[in-house]
DNA sequence: AATGTTACGGACCGGTCAGTAAATAACAGC
DNA sequence: GCTGTTATTTACTGACCGGTCCGTAACATT
């Protein structure tokens, strides 16, 4: 009953993850965000409010896709180690071979806003321990761990510091057999019987 | 032979340090300096150049205190499981009892900035790799790893992610125990004999 | 074809950004 | 007490910030 959209609010919104996810929320400017979108400031502010909106529209995208995406890896059948072994690698893969040192959205929402922002606060931390949860439950499979609700928590959380910890060394420019002896070692970590 | 300055530079960089470190890079403004050192910004100027030069001084006063002081307490005499516990101990322990949740400076400027600019990157690299030679070093102490570099290498970046990691979980405002379980967690992957 | 509703585009808002210029002030040596 | 040098202060620059206003365009309904 009025004028169509002319564009997609899914790529925008992808678009738009993809900018603060590289330059950070106060690093990212509307004029960065009009260019990725190739949008008018405008119709940006009717579809999100504002740019805090428009950064935690992104959070959300980013939970809802790579996140997800990741998590569901650790549901696949097999010993513990074999399930963290892939969600390692395939960090680690990515950083060498695509050369992605963006690291983790949520990761860096963390240092970047969470201590800043009440929402993203909230919002970070219901993901992680939802992420910690997901660890856990890919524990589980394991004998070791199965009984042992304690050590299965802290494990869970071990790795999880693992995982955040090497997407910072891959921010912070280390090279692969620097990456690559972390996740070793993290994987080590897990006991496997 | 000319006027005295009249105020303490390192006091002011002190000053500095803790702005970029609670607010990162582009979240610090130049009043944010001004109100925090009580000094116009000419004289801030004058002193450092810009404040790309303000950051990586801050960098550097970082490295020469908080993580010049953490290292050494690595060099103490005992078991890698109780060096390394001490390290972590502080941290969660700051974390809990000061509330202190500004992480590691370090850290958030892997995530921050060392993709976005040269300087910092080469300075984050530097850094990074010298404490994963300290950590590798207090690894030595322990039989497991003396003989055998590859695996003193790995377990160092391991540890070092785990340190990160658990760096990033206290930003992203993890209750105390999600903090002691991956304390406890990468404690425990030290091998002990 | 007229109307109501939404989308678009560009100018524009006040405010803040990092950085600079220039005037004044405090000292040392002579 | 004059001169040279550096510190401090104030005022200022031009660009950019996030956010809004408003005139116009495109559609659905009637």
């Amino acid at each position: 009953m009025a004028r169509p959209r002319a564009f997609d609010p899914e790529d925008a919104l992808l678009k738009i993850k993809e900018t603060f996810w590289r330059l950070g929320y106060e690093g990212t400017s509307l004029q960065d965000i009009e260019a990725a979108t190739e949008l008018k400031k405008q119709s940006l502010y009717r579809l999100f409010g504002d740019k805090r909106k428009m950064y935690l529209a992104a959070l959300e995208h980013y939970e809802a896709h790579e996140v997800r995406t990741a998590l569901k890896a650790l549901e696949r059948e097999g010993p513990a180690r074999v399930r963290f072994r892939a969600l390692f690698d395939e960090i680690v893969e990515g950083a060498i071979a695509s050369g992605d040192r963006r690291g983790c959205f949520l990761c860096n929402a963390c240092t970047d806003q969470a201590q800043l922002d009440d929402e993203t606060r909230k919002f970070v931390r219901k993901q992680l321990e939802a992420a910690l949860q997901a660890f856990e439950e890919a524990l589980s499979a394991e004998k070791a761990y199965a009984g042992n609700e304690t050590l299965r928590k802290e494990q869970a959380a071990g790795l999880m510091a693992a995982y955040f910890g090497l997407r910072v060394l891959i921010k912070g420019d280390m090279p692969e057999s620097v990456l690559r002896g972390a996740a070793d070692a993290a994987i080590a970590s897990i006991s496997a019987n």
